[in-house]
Formats: structure tokens, sequence, C-alpha cells
DNA sequence: AGCACGCCGACT
DNA sequence: GTCGGCGTGCTC
């Protein structure tokens, strides 16, 4: 008797066996292949998993499959490894990681006709190769040959690397000579980046350079069927080349052999909803699991990752591998300046300084940008004579004002509305912006330099990938003269006439709550920073501070990236967090808060909780943002210094919690590895 | 997760 | 009298 071991998209950790369909010849080439099968009333896709010559069940209790569909390669036997670890590290059912990392158009019943796929169109002539430079030499001669690793037995050719490039260093051009290595030795890269929207250059060169590489991109702004004829291009091996985010490290891929993490720091890894992964964490894994090389590469590595390389006793788990010079020769680092705002009056959130380093760019007809990573026209609008403050009624947050289409937002639920023209408590009409947001800083530069092109780039201005090509286009033309823009004009693009950054309203994220707001600052600036003088013309970066003196600052101004992660790495081993802690958090939702803290408290009281002495779950508190969207929502944190001792924790406990069947009105979520807090 | 079944309150 | 609330249980 041949039985299907089928996964199928519904929260419970196993796999469903099935008959095989009469007249139907199964042999184990078939596991990996999609197949449809009745399930309760309805009908569902899912992948044979196995085939077995016995079932658990009584064979009278099985159904038979409807049909196995044949028109993919099966998807390959490290697929489903890396989908059952994901599964049981981020405590998911292996269904649930296989079905939601498929494209929609391969979970339908109904499979849409596969058109043709299009005739690739190939880029002109193959571009000749930049010469190296000496750092980029010595960090390629670092990295195992991919080749010298093939056909060995698995788990050979394994290697982690920190590439820590300064910005302009050259890290692509690494990354290219290394896919040329895997492709010369007949095996497929995998290079993940954080928002291919904001990157679409770095596609066109990756092109470029290899016309015959057949390259394929994955992201969830690509159409359903685009995506499906990619995956399916590389599941058959026909695109040797993948260039995706965060959901392409599950992308099958038979010839695997590189795995390159771009900006490997950013926070867009992370998936922040439904299976809540880290693409960066996953890539690793697969790359162990297969023998391959992974480089991961940043100016401003992640803490974890840093750790990883640098701390003793993580035994060197990472390769750290350095590029300290720009790739243009003259083109240095631009000089890092803080600018005390407590010895002036600002004007409207400007100093003098900011402003005339702006109008000398003006001047010389260079580019100025100045980055506030706060949206909207002000965070605050608030009566003046009774001190009454627009607030969400669905949220504990503020309503955001939007002066340049005149209505208030929630930037957390979506809400808008008007903007009220008298004060709704007292009847005052002097209702007041308070704080700063990109409009507002676009409408005072407006007025200091009534002359100059001023261009905002944020994600009112910039909604969609092609929105900001076209912002971007023009400034590469030359048609602005001042950009405003948030964490968005940070990423990619090379602005070669721009010379001066300007940040204001940095301090903010030094004395926000969240204990990792300093390595996302630092991270941005740094970003931004190098946005400064890419080309030949010399770059300068202005930070406004209250706190010059801090030394996030002061290792920013020097470049100093090692000596801020020490500082960093030393203030989180002496809290006792991550990388010195493993966390996990229960989180719930309801709509009232009373409801929310009591499924935690009965959760943080389950009994055998005690028998893991390791493992310390802290109490249950209401959330930063407390209520969002009508809803209350409550978090438990949950930490171990050991990994291992968290995951064989949160298994039984995850299951428990299960089985309590809350109300129906509390949503609730387990997340591994949380970032934000 | 869906989607059934099943047992108690306010409506034509 | 029944329409519909959501508690409980199952899905190979």
């Amino acid at each position: 008797m041949t039985i299907l071991r089928v996964a199928l998209d519904v929260p419970l950790n196993r796999y469903f066996d099935y008959l095989v369909a009469d007249g139907e010849t199964v042999s184990e080439s078939e596991v990996g292949r999609r197949v449809r099968v009745p399930f309760g009333r309805r009908s569902r896709i899912g992948v044979i998993a196995g085939i077995s010559e016995y079932s658990e069940l009584p064979l009278a209790q099985l159904r038979a499959a409807e049909a196995i569909l044949r028109d993919l390669p099966p998807l390959p036997a490290d697929w489903f490894r890396l989908c059952e670890f994901c599964a049981s590290y981020y405590q998911t059912s292996v269904g649930e990681v296989m079905l939601s990392t498929l494209p929609a158009g391969l979970r339908r019943l109904d499979p849409a006709k596969a058109r043709a796929p299009r005739a690739v169109k190939k880029p002109p002539a193959a571009e000749t190769p930049p010469p190296l430079t000496a750092g980029q030499e010595a960090v390629l001669a670092a990295i195992v040959d991919p080749a010298g690793a093939a056909g060995k037995a698995s788990g050979a050719g394994f290697a982690a690397y920190l590439l820590h490039g300064i910005t302009g260093s050259g890290k692509t051009e690494v990354y290219l000579r290394l896919i040329e290595r895997a492709l010369a030795a007949g095996r497929q890269a995998l290079l993940l980046v954080p928002e291919i929207n904001l990157t679409p250059q770095l596609e066109a060169r990756v092109a470029r350079r290899f016309p015959e590489a057949g390259l394929v991109s994955l992201h969830s702004e690509l159409g359903e069927a685009a995506r499906t004829r990619n995956f399916r291009a590389a599941l058959a091996g026909e695109a040797r080349i993948v260039l995706g985010t965060r959901l392409a490290v599950f992308t099958p891929l038979p010839d695997l052999g590189l795995i390159v993490v771009d900006e490997e720091h950013d926070a867009s890894f992370k998936q922040q909803d439904g299976l809540r992964y880290s693409a960066r964490d996953v890539a690793v894994f697969r790359a162990r699991e297969r023998g391959v090389p992974i480089v991961l590469g940043s100016a401003t590595p992640s803490l974890e990752s840093w750790a990883n390389a640098v701390e003793p006793h993580a035994g060197a788990r990472y390769t750290l591998l350095t590029l300290a010079e720009r790739a243009v020769s003259g083109a240095a680092l631009p000089p890092v300046r803080c600018i005390d705002t407590r010895r002036e009056k600002l004007k409207d959130g400007l100093s003098s300084a900011l402003l005339s380093a702006i109008e000398a760019r003006l001047a010389r007809g260079e580019q100025s940008l100045v980055f506030i990573n706060r949206r909207g026209y002000a965070p605050v609008l608030c009566c003046a004579s009774c001190g009454w403050v627009a607030r969400c009624t669905r949220c504990t947050a503020n309503l955001v004002l939007h002066q340049s289409d005149r209505r208030v937002r929630c930037h957390h639920c979506g809400f808008e509305g008007h903007v009220p023209r008298a004060c709704p408590s007292c009847g005052n009409q002097d209702i007041l912006p308070f704080g700063r947001g990109t409009q507002r800083i676009e409408e005072v530069l407006g007025e200091h330099f009534p002359a100059a092109r001023i261009l905002r780039v944020d994600r009112d201005s910039a909604r969609s990938r092609k929105q900001w090509e076209v912002l971007a286009a023009r400034i590469h033309a030359g048609e602005a003269d001042i950009l405003v823009g948030t964490q968005m004009l940070a990423k990619g693009h090379d602005f070669p006439k721009l010379t001066l950054v300007g940040a204001i309203g940095a301090d903010a994220a030094l004395m926000a709550a969240d204990w990792r707001a300093p390595e996302r600052l630092f991270a941005q600036l740094m970003q931004v920073a190098g946005r400064a003088g890419r080309a030949v013309l010399p770059g300068e970066v202005l930070i406004q501070t209250e706190q010059p003196q801090h030394p996030l600052y002061q290792t920013l101004a020097r470049h100093d990236y090692p000596a801020f992660a020490a500082m960093q790495l030393a203030e989180r081993a002496q809290a006792g967090f991550p990388p010195y802690a493993y966390q996990a958090m229960l989180r719930a939702e309801a709509p009232n808060m009373d409801e929310a803290l009591a499924f935690l408290a009965k959760a943080r009281a389950w009994p055998e909780a005690a028998a893991h002495a390791a493992v310390m779950l802290y109490d249950p508190v209401p959330m930063r943002l407390a209520r969002r969207a009508n809803f209350e929502r409550a978090q438990l944190l949950v930490e171990s210094p050991s990994r291992r001792a968290l995951q064989s924790f949160l298994a039984p406990w995850h299951d428990a919690i299960r089985n309590e069947r809350p109300g129906k009105r509390l949503r609730w979520h387990l997340e591994v590895d949380p970032i934000e807090f």
C-alpha cells in the first residue's frame, strides 16, 4: 500500500496521510510535488513530503488524493529540511511554512494555464568588471572558493563571513566576483537585499554583468504570474542567480553554491507578521545545511553578527572581513561634525550652521540632503488655549498633521480626518502644530531659499517603486537642489552632486525606551552620511544635536563602527540583552487590556515552567503602543542565556497555550527573536 | 485556520 | 415557534 504524506496549510504541526488515487502509480520521485487532496469538506493544495508503505491511522480513515500536479520539478530535499527547521524554530507548522513560502499561483486549486515564459531580454554587451582594489582582492582571497566546495559531502563547504565594508568600499563588486565564481563552478547564487524597490540599479548591474545567467528577482511587489515564473525558473535550475527580498530565502535552488545577504543589519529581513522569521538567520541555517559559503555584508553590521565575528566566546562563528577604504580613489569618507543646538535659538528647527552650509552648496550648484526620520508636517496638533491634542480614537497615539493635503493621519492604524477649524474641546481657533516632519522642513527650507528647487522623498511622496524611480531620476538629472527625506533616501542611490548631508531630530532615538534604538540610529546616520560625496566632489555631514559629546556621535564622527559596537556590546552584556540572551515574545491583543493581560498571566503561570530553570518569564505588560486599531495590546518576554534551553521551553509551552483556547475576541502570537519592543 | 455541530436568547 | 450567538471538536 502506498501512502502519501502531505503537508497542508493548517496550523497543525504534522503531515496528513492520503491514499493514491485509482490508477495512479507513485514512486519516491513524486516527493516534492504538489498534490490536490480532499480536506474536511473542501479540496486543498498540499505538498508531498514523503511516501510510505504504512500509516499510523487505520487505512479506512484515509481518503484518496485527487491529483498529483506535475507542472513543476519536485521541490528538493534540502527545501524540506529548511521548512522543517523554520517550523520548529519559529514555532509554526511545517505545512504553513511550506505553503506560505510558495507563490500564490502554485497554491491555487485551479492552476492557471502557465503562459510560455517570456523570452528573456538579454542585456547588450557584457560589461567589463572594474579592477579590484587591494582590499577587495584580499577579501576575495580569504573567502573559500565555492568551486572548491562543489561536489563535496554536505556541510563541507559551509563557511560564514561577515563583510564589514564602509559605504562606497565596493562590497557589491565583491558579491559579483563571488557570484562569478559560483556560476563558473556550475552553481546557483542567492543574493538577498532588504528592499528591492529602493535598489533597482543593483538588479540592472547584476543583469548586465551576467547576461547569460537568467537572473530572476523575487519580491512581494512582483505580480503573481511573474513570481510563479521566476520561482519555477529557480527550481528548474534555469535561473542561475536569484536576487530577492526576505521571502526569496525560501526559493528552492537545486544547485545552490553561494548565499549573499547585503545590508544584513537591515530590519526588513525580519518578517513582522504571519510567519515571523529572520531571513538573515534562515539564510545562515540554509548555508550550513547545504554546505555552502554565506557572506553577510554591511557597513554597520547587526550586533548579533558582529558578536559572532569578534567575540572570543562566540568561537568565531563568522570570519570577519574588512573593506576599510572607499573604492573610488580620492573619495574619502565625508567629515562628520556635530552642531551643538543648545548654543543657539534654532530657526524652525534649523541651525544657522546648517543653513549656511546649504547656502554654500546652492551657490556652487551642488545638492544638499536634509535627513529627518519623521514624515508628515508635525507630529502633534495642539490647542494653544486649553492644551487639547489631536489623538487617534482607535490608538494610543497622536494624529500627525499632513499639511500638504490638509489632513490628519494616524501612522499606526491608517485613520484619516480633516484638520479641525477650531478646538473641539474649547472652541479656540488657535490650533497649532508642534514638532517637525519632512513636510514642515520642506516648507521652512522653501522660505529660506525661495529660489532653490526642493524635493521631498518619504513614504507619502514616493508611495510606489515607480514614483520613487521618477523622483530618483529627477534628482540624478540635477532637477533638485535640496532633498528632504526620511530613511528612504539613505538607501541605494548614489547622487554624484550631493555633497552635504544634514541630520535633524536624531536625538529622539537616544531617549527611546527601545534599547536597540542606538544601533538603528548609528546605522541610519552612517548610511545617510554615506550619500555625501560618493563621487569626485568631497562631502560633509552635519548632525544637529543637543548631546554632541554622546559616544554614539563621537564614534560616528570617527567613522568607527568597531568602537561603537564594542561599546554597545558591553552595555548589552551588562544588561543581559541579546546577543547575550535569547528571547521570545508572547503578544496578545483584545478589546480590553484586562483580557490581554489575563491571558498572558495564565500563560506565565504554566505549571511546567518551573522545570525550565534556565528560562526566565517576565511579567506581562501593556505594549508601548498600548492600543492600536481598537485593540489593547500586551506582551510577555521570555528570556534565556541558552538558545537550546529557550527552544526546549517554547515548544511545549506553545502547545499548552494553544490548548487553552482563549476567547474568540483575543488574538495572540509567539515571536522568536523579536526585534521590536 | 476553517468549518462543522450544538445548545441557549430575542425576533418575525 | 426559529435565527443566530460563539463554545467545542475535527480535519488524513
